[in-house]
DNA sequence: CAATAAGCTGAGGTTACCTCAACATGAGGG
DNA sequence: CCCTCATGTTGAGGTAACCTCAGCTTATTG
């Protein structure tokens, strides 16, 4: 009953947050799974497909699915770890690092970003929730 | 950065959502989608296919869809609408009713319920957050 | 050094959506 | 009454972002 409706306020942001995404990053020419992957890879660095996968809460066979977009784009590449003959890492090309980069700088300059309308207590009351919600 | 990373939570939140309510449903053999529509007609009582539509927030086609899948397990049915011979009237059977009741009374009792884990000013707090998120 | 585990990916599936066009019906103007 | 335009539903076909399962290649270890 309440908890019902919140789950169902939670699923209207959650859609109104993905279409709100999807066409800011539209001029880019990426889906926002990609930009997720694309966005981790720029605050860790290069790291394996397997970390990368743990990192984004999606299945192994998943991430590569995204980097072998992110690598068609030229974003991204994968090379061999030299630590594990196994494994391969993925790292942001020139172009990614920079494009990436873009896309953040245009999120925050529109204002309209939506987490914008809210105020600064309010953020922070909802980012502790959500850290509270997603079980840390 | 900070939005950036609200968004983060936030979308780490919806994934645990869905996996929940799927986990959670999966005895009654509903999937998500399907248990919101039945929800809705069991709040809403029955409606036009377009009336659900806009309730859920998906395209007429959509609702189709789900509406199709409620059938077909027995939980729904079509009716002419006399009022305008082009639309369709949506309603929960006797079973709908029975299987939905059930469902959310299993969702409550098992105090799993994902947001049974916030006290109650807290629970209060996302709500308002979220309806302006949702814009109004 | 055989057995088992770990890392990646091909094949194929699923969910929950979408658009576009067709078709039937309704409503208003002339 | 007819024509045009809008509305309601659905068939066809598509997409994004996941998933599992099996198979291959390397590592690790008893």
């Amino acid at each position: 009953m309440e908890t019902e409706s919140l789950h169902e306020a939670f699923w209207a942001v959650s859609r109104r947050m993905r279409e709100h995404a999807k066409r800011e990053m539209e001029p880019w020419g990426i889906a926002p799974s990609q930009f997720r992957a694309l966005s981790a890879l720029m605050t860790d660095g290069e790291m394996r497909l397997s970390a990368l996968a743990e990192r984004l809460r999606i299945a192994a066979r998943s991430a590569t699915e995204v980097v072998d977009d992110l690598e068609r784009r030229g974003l991204a590449e994968r090379r061999p770890d030299p630590a594990d003959r196994r494994a391969t890492l993925v790292a942001l090309t020139e172009q990614g690092r920079t494009t990436g980069a873009e896309i953040r700088a245009a999120r925050s300059a529109a204002g309209e970003r939506l987490f914008a309308t809210l105020d600064e207590s309010d953020r922070a009351a909802l980012a502790r929730i959500l850290r509270q919600l997603a079980g840390r």
